[in-house]
DNA sequence: CATCTGACGACCG
DNA sequence: GCGGTCGCCAGAT
């Protein structure tokens, strides 16, 4: 698969928002998971506009290193995201991915709920 | 062709 | 919370 398809999801991530790599792969079905999305960002072309600083590891850490480690820190700090030293708040920060089929209106009478249970305790 | 190496993540001690 | 193991997969050596 091309990175295409990972990049334009990662564009679609709102401002003060973040997503995990293994949030990313599940919700493009990336072969070879969570690892494929860290190989697509490595390779993301810079210039073009992609937030890739808005891709974290799971549970809100920060996995990149120097020199982008402190670049992605600035960038993250400059959309108000609030985050611990090498960890981003999650429960303030954390997308919830849309459901993508939620644009066609019509089939959609009730979209079936399925919210992931995953709650904190 | 054999290994190593990650911008990963779930698990376990 | 931290560090090690293992599964995963594409490039680089």
């Amino acid at each position: 698969m091309s990175w295409n398809a990972v990049y334009r999801f990662v564009q679609r991530i709102p401002r003060g928002r973040v997503l995990t790599y293994g949030d990313l792969a599940r919700a493009l079905r990336l072969p070879g998971g969570a690892r494929t999305a860290g190989r697509a960002m490595a390779a993301s072309p810079s210039g073009k506009g992609i937030p890739w600083h808005r891709v974290v590891g799971a549970g809100g850490s920060l996995l990149i290193r120097e020199p982008y480690a402190s670049l992605q820190r600035k960038l993250l700090e400059s959309e108000q995201i609030a985050m611990s030293e090498r960890r981003v708040n999650m429960k303030l920060h954390h997308w919830k991915v849309p459901n993508k089929k939620v644009l066609r209106k019509k089939t959609s009478r009730k979209a079936k709920a399925r919210t992931s249970s995953k709650h904190p305790s």
